[in-house]
DNA sequence: CGGTGTGAAGTTGTTCACAGCT
DNA sequence: AGCTGTGAACAACTTCACACCG
């Protein structure tokens, strides 16, 4: 599950909203894992995979990754399979992974730090290229070869560095202002860490991760469990 | 967008199989952020809420709120709205939140602190009741009142302690290892945080969090922007 | 043959619109 | 009057199954 729904823009509007380009959602949501499996297959040396097994890797149905491969134009050889560099490289870049994409992330608790850290984003395109934080105490440390700076500086450097993603990690108070200002900064992609709903003007692309979301999911299935424990419990393994 | 489906059961199966209890998996993701408005609204002394108010402050459509709590039985008052501190009740009774939930979290790298300081994870019900990590440089550091221990003490730390529900916060190289000795334990309820695919015998229950998924997806967003400046983009405000 | 690409069927989720309760 | 609960239409996504190609 992933996703509500809800296109900005409003009043009437023809039967049918055009998607932008194409890639339905869902299958936007799956290139990301796609993209890792692939990269770990080209690291050992495969040249070419099949959709059966790239399916495999990734635990999806074979037939629903031809069809997202197929979104992205006709790329593979029918008897064979795909050529692993070259969907690397169609995949990266539908997902915009050949340029890189300066990002700020704002709040340097201890999540921050982790954001801060985490591998995959640097290895991506994704350049950390200021932390932000309200707190005195934080400012002035250096992560990841970033220094934390204070709050005030947030607008100048969206500007000077050219950020084009903020993430936000702060308190759930402190987040809707931070918003506010990423985007008068000219942010027009936002990801919240922090647990509220926040609102951006249209054309703002927002979207939320709720790091207790999934432990609630895995509660609620327990839970039935407990409860009816006739039915079997059922595997899940999820995008 | 939640969940691949999947029942385990298998063989012909007549025509429609059962619904584990009820509950679509849509909903069952979205319950944890009514959840929260409720308990905000709570907090400011709200006893009772419309489906259109609670709906604006999830950023979901009305209707949708109000099948969704259909689910759960029939407990709105037509003409008036819905008693927020029963909601609550029942909300937090289907999520399995009105029992406590023994976590352990397995690798305490920078997101395994971040998870561990996280306050959202123990205001709900789940008690985080081992840090475990295989650096012995982590081990013996107290984090949130909790103690990291060494990666051998694993299985006796699951079943003395109940552990129900372990998460995966090692690198990518140790997390199926990490999470057969889970399973192997007695664990039937594993959250991943780690960047691979994990397997699991059926009947235990897997979900995974990619921290870079959703940045990829605003890349891509920001990506096809680029492309197609006609196109205003759209907003997004996701569960 | 082996494996892709895809129409068509099936399933799930969303939204509308309104009957019916309070 | 106001607001819930829900059938029915609609839209999105998934899966099947097979034509077709290398």
């Amino acid at each position: 599950m992933v996703a509500g729904q809800g296109d900005g823009v409003s009043i009437v509007r023809p039967p049918r909203a055009s998607r932008r380009a194409g890639l339905p959602d869902a299958t936007v949501a799956r290139l990301p894992e796609y993209l890792r499996a692939l990269l770990a297959h080209a690291e050992r040396g495969v040249e070419t995979v099949s959709s059966d097994s790239l399916a495999a890797a990734t635990g999806v149905n074979s037939a629903k990754l031809r069809k997202d491969l197929s979104y992205l134009g006709s790329y593979g050889i029918r008897g064979v399979g795909y050529d692993v560099a070259y969907l690397v490289q169609q995949i990266s870049k539908e997902l915009g992974l050949t340029q890189d994409w300066s990002v700020a992330i704002v709040g340097i608790g201890s999540l921050g730090h982790a954001l801060a850290n985490y591998g995959g984003f640097s290895s991506r395109g994704f350049r950390i290229v200021a932390l932000i934080d309200a707190d005195p105490a934080q400012v002035g440390e250096t992560l990841a070869g970033v220094t934390v700076e204070p709050l005030d500086v947030l607008e100048t450097v969206v500007r000077t560095r050219r950020v084009s993603i903020g993430v936000i990690a702060t308190p759930a108070i402190a987040a809707q202002d931070v918003c506010d200002r990423l985007v008068a900064a000219g942010v027009m992609s936002i990801l919240n860490f922090a647990p509220v709903l926040l609102t951006v003007p249209p054309g703002v692309d927002l979207r939320k991760v709720d790091l207790s979301l999934e432990l609630q999911i895995l509660a609620c299935h327990a839970q039935r469990r407990l409860e009816s424990p006739a039915t079997p419990g059922r595997q899940e393994v999820l995008a």
